[in-house]
RNA sequence: GGUGGGGUGGCCGAGUGGCUAAUGGCAGCAGACUGUAAAUCUGCCGGGCUUCGCCCUACGAAGGUUCGAAUCCUUCCCCCACCA
């Protein structure tokens, strides 16, 4: 089985750097489900899916990992269950690398319906209306419970016009909850045996011991010095077998995130995995990955999806509108992916018109092609150390676009 | 033929003397969305202009009452229901 090759080697986590080209590099991440080809993009899936694909389309459109969420998956259906049931990976089928995030971007998010404290944070559920509590503590025991190849620490996001006093408090909270998260995420994983048995047919509760890994977050808003001693504060808790950053694309100006990203190039360990969280748009993948990003996430795919806007490389296509009404073309003459392959733009527009759902999971799709095949055309072009060349070219077109 | 009900902006549908160019909804047009409270939200949506304002034309048609009418009166046209 899968699983005890996998223990037999020599560790479940690992990254090795496969080559780089200035600071943007192309590695190999080792996960207990599989390894992981960077840089990467990482398809959303809050609620254990991503949002109006099937795991097959997904699996298809080249994801090689996908993000579930503490914090709803907390509140619906509750870790018990998808404990019960096997775990996350079994609970939604999904069987390759996972990572959920711990509840610290709903801190921030959904800052109307929460109390935050020393302690951790008071959520006021959206779904029913009762008090709910995170803290780094519980957020490791429902991430372990769900069983995520990588665990994320629960942070303290700030908005990104925070003021420094603010961004500061953040980022010393966050380090301190830090050190209670790794602690616990240490005592469950030396608590346990792997408490599964390997053939797949367990029904026992499912205990992932030792097979997760906690990453930690760096904050500090838009301030290079807090960016720093966040680090510094972080790397001493280590060692890490990857770093986060966290706290980006919410609402700074882009140069801000970009000199945030450079500040850190050069601080962050050149043999760990540097995942940015909650990133982004095509453009933003080819700048972060210019700075030395390995991974990246966003619902922008899916959520601009469903809400009928395409990337393409011929610029953003809002599909809604009237000049795709007898369109024959695809989204994207350039694109591989599934709905490009046979749709036309006047057939999308059709079924967002008349409301089928099957206009917004085509177009998520595409989405999600899109952010991961950048993935792979960086990849491939830093392999070539061609990559300079390849992403000015890039974004040099994307820009033209946006401007047309 | 009789009786009753009704005709409002592309459609449905509020409004029954001034705060009405006329509530809503749909359709239409455009925009937003970055570790998902989002198949959501925002703006425009009679015409024209120098568009945080001004001017036209408007609630089946024509005429009337009134300082003022989509709203009241008269006649006509059309639709629906029931009765002959």
């Amino acid at each position: 089985m899968t699983v005890d090759r996998e223990r037999e080697k020599p560790g479940l986590f690992g990254f090795r750097l496969d080559g780089s080209e200035g600071e943007a590099r192309a590695g190999t991440l080792r996960l207990p489900h599989g390894d992981v080809l960077t840089p990467a993009f990482m398809p959303v899936g809050t609620y254990g899916t991503v949002r109006g694909l099937h795991p097959e389309e997904v699996e298809r459109a080249g994801a090689q990992i996908i993000l579930g969420n503490t914090y709803h998956l907390h509140l619906r259906p509750g870790e018990q269950v998808i404990s019960t049931m096997g775990g996350l990976h079994r609970f939604t089928s999904w069987q390759r690398p996972m990572l959920t995030d711990s509840g610290g971007f709903q801190v921030f998010s959904l800052a109307g319906l929460r109390k935050i404290g020393e302690d951790g944070v008071e959520f006021t559920s959206h779904i029913d209306g009762s008090v709910r509590t995170l803290t780094p503590e519980s957020s490791m025991e429902i991430q372990w419970a769900l069983g995520a190849d990588v665990a994320m620490a629960f942070d303290h996001v700030v908005p990104g016009q925070a003021s420094r006093e603010l961004a500061k408090e953040g980022m010393e909270r966050t380090l301190r909850w830090l050190d209670r998260c790794k602690a616990k995420h240490d005592a469950l994983t030396d608590g346990g045996d792997s408490g599964d048995s390997g053939d797949g047919r367990s029904i026992r509760p499912h205990r992932p011991a030792v097979r997760q890994t906690l990453w930690p977050i760096v904050q500090g808003g838009s301030h290079d010095d807090l960016r720093s001693r966040s680090l510094e504060g972080t790397l001493e808790q280590g060692p890490w077998t990857g770093t986060a950053i966290g706290g980006l694309s919410v609402g700074e100006p882009k140069p801000v995130m970009h000199r945030v990203l450079e500040s850190l190039a050069g601080a962050l360990p050149r043999d760990r995995p540097r995942y940015l969280m909650g990133v982004g748009f095509p453009e933003d993948l080819v700048e972060g990955i210019a700075r030395g990003v390995d991974l990246f996430d966003c619902v922008a795919a899916t959520r601009n999806g469903r809400h009928g806007s395409a990337w393409t490389s011929a610029g953003r296509v809002n599909i809604r509108k009237a000049s795709n009404r007898t369109d024959e073309r695809p989204l994207d003459a350039q694109c591989d992916c599934a709905t490009c392959a046979r749709f036309s733009r006047g057939y999308l527009r059709h079924l967002f018109v008349a409301g089928d759902i099957l206009g917004l999971r085509l177009i998520s799709l595409h989405n999600v092609r899109y952010l991961l095949r950048i993935g792979e055309l960086a990849r491939a072009a830093i392999l070539a150390r061609n990559f300079d060349r390849w992403s000015h070219e890039w974004l040099r077109c994307y820009h033209a676009k946006e401007e047309a």
